[in-house]
DNA sequence: TTGTAAGCGTTATCAG
DNA sequence: CTGATAACGCTTACAA
């Protein structure tokens, strides 16, 4: 095992101070140009690189960027991540990642573990527990702390910090109008068990278009489902229970698999029942029928969050006038498939 | 923005020297209790939190694990990233994650990004270019420089080091089988294009199965896809030019999609033909009918990856003999779904 | 043009 | 029991 080579090894081989190889490798002016070639010769040899912890010691920052999702295996995040990834990598940016599980605790706990030097900033989507107790002195300790912190998706209103959300009660709005517009009677919401701010808003939007169609929101009409182990029987009982001829789904999973029982059922699609979904997956794009959705644009989302925290991270260190914390808002589109009239 | 506590400050505000402070949080018993608990309780009020970097810097060690994947919207990985994660942080260890993008620059560049102090092992799967070109000199000289690495799933026989892989071609072998058992005569194989080694060992059990049931390996049976922009017309040209009742795929993607177009062709699944595919994901879960797949468990994947890095991470901290290299084979399960007669 | 020295935050050795 | 000092690898005033 060959041991990394450092300035002191540089410098004793050349017989020159450790600063000299340091200022030569920097191309600084105050060197000879016949040293400046040999130490950088020397270096390229001997393929020497700066140790970027001694580095990250001395300029305290560590280029370092902490990613924090309740989820990996989920496709929504999995495209977020890819765009802060993308866009961190670009500007020569590390991403280190902790998946909270949903789990408040393992939230907590992988804060700390990164908040103690590893980190420039963090970017994260809060966990469903977190949304549930509505605690976020994890957070906010943070942000007292000085680091840069950029909460998406799953973001709360009680803490002042950038932002990256999506147009969500909008888009529902505009989907909810958009089953209406195809003469839809009896709209149903498929929505989320434990409490999340974006289902909450998906499902006003759902409501400000059935008022302003004159419809009253009948309760019967939403499908609350678990996020595991979701059994057919409850879909079952709610076509059973409920007439309806369009679903509105707060992602793609419960979408998928209404309609799944309801060709069971001898229904068609989109005559007889048209859905659409929350998120472009995999699924969507691959079901049977294929089923219109929501683009929430992950990459994009991501890709607005890393420039966000690098941009404060980069004043932070210059010193620069910390203007006030912004919201973006990524505009959802809807893909039009075959489990709607189009 | 309040700074954030050390030891000199601790020690300043106590009036007693930093290396003081240093053991007194160590609870080393060179301190008297007395100055312990001061220090302690100081420490806790301001929330001391040793800095990862200056640690780092003087243990040689930084507790992260670099890993560098070709893809990460992409199950597989995504389940095998969830596996190293979660063994990683039981150990204390952070996950540093970087995507190739199945190029060979791309991943050359990440690898040298952390391989400068900034991790202190790798986990990795190759990136389809480095596959093709067969160019594993980034590779080597990690590992010439000491830096631990364990490859998994994609990886190269050009290589000593530790690696994880799936029994792929015995599984391949076993899938083919249960096809032949249903007696399956025009039994196919929906491949990939690009060359990677896994779909090379599938192929191999695949045609293993064939000759032992005395059966031809016979070209036309072989479909070869590109990784995107799969056309369906490629699929419908295969179904005319060979007649097939059986497919063996090597990723969900191409199985779903020879489903899809199988049954716009009238096919009855899994009368007429059936269909088994390599990755256990949502896909093949919620597809219509559900999909026999290979469960290639991802997340016992990273956790063994993780825990063979960790250990030789640790086993070299400590200068102890390094034993030579392993590679442990994972045992994919067929598991049995609605595309198949079971 | 080159070198010395201090410092980033810790830990460990050794003296007091 | 406590503290000074050196060291990890690098950068950067400031001397020479």
């Amino acid at each position: 095992m060959k041991q990394k080579i450092t300035l002191k090894h540089i410098a004793r081989e050349l017989e020159v101070s450790i600063s000299t190889v340091s200022k030569a490798l920097k191309n600084s002016d105050e060197i000879s140009d016949d040293t400046k070639e040999k130490v950088q010769a020397f270096a390229k040899l001997y393929n020497y690189k700066p140790n970027n912890i001694a580095v990250s010691l001395k300029n305290k920052r560590t280029k370092n960027i902490g990613v924090v999702i309740p989820d990996i295996v989920h496709h929504f995040f999995t495209t977020v991540f890819r765009g802060i990834e993308k866009y961190a990598n670009e500007q020569g940016y590390n991403v280190i990642i902790c998946v909270s599980d949903e789990s408040f605790d393992k939230e907590v706990i992988n804060m700390e573990m990164l908040n103690n030097g590893s980190i420039d900033g963090f970017i994260m989507s809060l966990s469903a527990e977190t949304q549930q107790k509505n605690d976020i002195t994890h957070l906010k300790q943070v942000v007292d702390q000085g680091t840069p912190l950029v909460l998406f998706d799953r973001v709360t209103d009680e803490l002042e910090c950038d932002k990256v959300i999506l147009n969500d009660q909008e888009i529902a709005y505009e989907a909810t109008k958009k089953l209406l517009k195809e003469g839809r009677k009896r709209i149903a919401l498929a929505t989320t068990e434990s409490y999340f701010n974006v289902s909450e808003k998906r499902a006003d939007g759902y409501r400000q278009a059935l008022n302003e169609y004159g419809m009253e929101v009948d309760n019967d009409l939403v499908l609350v489902l678990p996020y595991n182990d979701i059994q057919e029987s409850m879909i079952e009982d709610f076509y059973d229970r409920a007439k309806v001829d369009a679903i509105l789904s707060v992602n793609e999973i419960f979408a998928i698999q209404c309609i799944s029982v309801a060709k069971k059922r001898g229904m068609k699609i989109p005559e007889d029942i048209s859905f659409i979904g929350f998120t472009d997956g995999l699924l969507s794009r691959y079901s049977n029928p294929t089923l219109t959705v929501v683009a929430q644009h992950g990459v994009k989302m991501g890709e607005i969050a890393a420039k966000m925290l690098i941009d404060r991270v980069e004043s932070e260190a210059e010193g620069s006038i910390e203007d006030t914390y912004r919201t973006e808002i990524v505009q959802a589109t809807i893909l039009d498939r075959e489990s709607t009239i189009n």
